[in-house]
Formats: C-alpha cells, structure tokens, sequence
DNA sequence: GTACTTTCTGGAATCAGTCAAGAAACGGGG
DNA sequence: CCCCGTTTCTTGACTGATTCCAGAAAGTAC
C-alpha cells in the first residue's frame, strides 16, 4: 500500500496507517498516543511528516472542522461529508444525498475553477441530545475541547 | 446597529465594524491593521474581543477554511457560502443552488439533529488560473499562506 | 554490503488565539 | 452635567497546534 505510492516502508508510517484505518476521525495528539503505546518512543514530528506525507499520497484524508485541531481518516476517494457534533465535537461520516458530486453547481462561480465541494453538517449527536434532554436551548455549546 | 444588539457603542467596535463591511473575508490580522490605521493604537486583545462579541451576537459571520486564519464577513442571515481559491486563498460568495437549505437532507445522519450545513468549494480564482495559464497541472499548491 | 537518499530525532521557534489583572470608557440615574 | 457600576480595553504572559532546522538513523538501489 505504502510501496504503491512510491514511499518508502518504515515503522512510524505503518503504525500511523494502521492507527488511522482502525479508528476514523482521530485527532493528531490521539494518533500520536497511540502510535506510542504501539511503537514505543516516536517523535510527534515524525507523526506529523507522516501524515502529511499520507495525506499527500492520497491514502487518507485530513479535515479540520472550525476549532478543532486537524484529524485524519481513511476513506478517501469517495465523495463523503461530515456532520459534527456542535457539543462534543464527534464526527460521523455522511453520504450527501445529491449523489456523486453534490452541490458542485453553484449559481455563480465568479469565474473560480471549482474542483470539490466540501461539505460540514453542525448539529448534536445522539448521546448530548439524550444527556441535555433537560434543557435543549441554553446549554452554550463549548464548541471547542472536542475530543472524539 | 451596536445597540440594537445590546453592545456599548465604543471606537473599536464602531471601527471593525465598518472595517468588516468594507472588505469582506478578511482575516484578523489585516483587521487589526485596518483599525489601527483608523484609530492608532489598539490592543489585538481588543479586535479580538470585538469579534467574539460581533459574532455571538449575529452581527459578522467568522468562517474558517481549513489551513487559514479566521476570516470575517458582514453578509449574515442568509444562507450563502464560500469558494476558496486553492492558489491565493482568494474567496468568493457563492449562493447555492439548492436553494434556502442547500444539502440539508443527509442520506443517513447517524441521529444527530442538524441545524447547518456549511460549504466550502475548493478551486482556483480567474487571477491565479490565468496567472499559471502555461503549466495548469503541476504547481503543487501552497493550500496555506492565503492572504486575500 | 555500500552508498545515497529519505525519514526520524530532538529541540527550538512560529502562529493564532486565549487568559488574567488592572485601567479606562460607556451610559443610566440623580 | 457629573457620578457610579459595569463593560470593555490595555498590557503582557501563556497555551496548543504546527512547523523549521540540523544532525543521526534507517530504507533502497546497485
């Protein structure tokens, strides 16, 4: 898999490729932690030029909802979206019903070249909609610390 | 338009404000910039807190593409989104085709209760598709320093 | 196995944004 | 028009996420 994107084979790069496809969504402190309890003593650095070098290869993909560091998973290819919880930052994997490219007709390009559409759903996951049963409206949304 | 949402009238909010509704999709720093050159010295601290405070209460929409600083706009209340040139960092308005709630309706959305969807197409502006016009394929693209 | 290149280690540095304490400014009541 | 309580701004330190750098180590091709 790694040979088939001409990089070169090592450690810290199977353990991050495993780590990702056995948990989607992950941020890259997680990742690192993991990869640790896996390997023993690795550089974070090592992690992030990991990463990127995946990232790059197009064996995973990385998205960043606003205020949450960035995270990876391993569907690529396909055309996916996200929705995010707005309480505990989670993250669940959506298939937009448009279909293939949803959304790729804006009305007005301004002249841009478009080539993705990336789409964010914001909501509430099952687990905080059940726990703030009590009271929907008023909690004001920490929006941050998320932590999957 | 301060005190119809509750916020003492003061220079620097008077100042980002306008600064907001001059230029839109501008980040913090240039904002900074901006309000200083208008009033001289005033504290990043302040520009931030303005801005919170701007956007808690609905009066500027912060929007964050995926390796740039915050930005500002003062278009709110309507549902528009965003291209974002891959090259220069460039963004446009784009009002969605799908109408009022573009893409709302997720094929499977995993038992969050959705409030937004937010896009963001990803593309190369008139400017930067011209400017490369001889080698369209192999610029790898920066995808940071965006700087409108 | 050897040589060459890429990748990893360790540590410092940057960037965007937040925290905290005290000073200054806003705006309602006298 | 001035005073007072609250909100907001100033100053300066600090955090978290990520990147930069130089040298050591590990992969790969021959």
């Amino acid at each position: 898999m790694l040979r088939g994107a001409t990089l070169r084979v090592t450690r810290p790069r199977l353990s991050v490729l495993s780590t990702v496809h056995a948990q989607p969504h992950l941020d890259t402190d997680s990742i690192i932690g993991l990869v640790r309890a896996d390997l023993g003593d690795v550089s974070h650095q090592a992690v992030y030029d990991v990463l990127r070098a995946l990232t790059t290869a197009g064996l995973v993909r990385r998205i960043q909802p606003t205020g949450s560091p960035a995270r990876y998973e391993s569907r690529v290819g396909d055309n996916h979206h996200h929705v995010v919880c707005r309480s505990c930052g989670a993250i669940a994997d959506i298939d937009c019903a448009v279909g293939e490219a949803p959304c790729l007709t804006a009305s007005d390009d301004h002249g841009f070249t478009i080539d993705e559409a990336e789409v964010i759903y914001w909501g509430v996951c099952p687990d905080c909609s059940t726990a703030t049963h009590i009271d929907t409206a008023h909690t004001d949304p920490p929006r941050k610390d998320s932590r999957v």
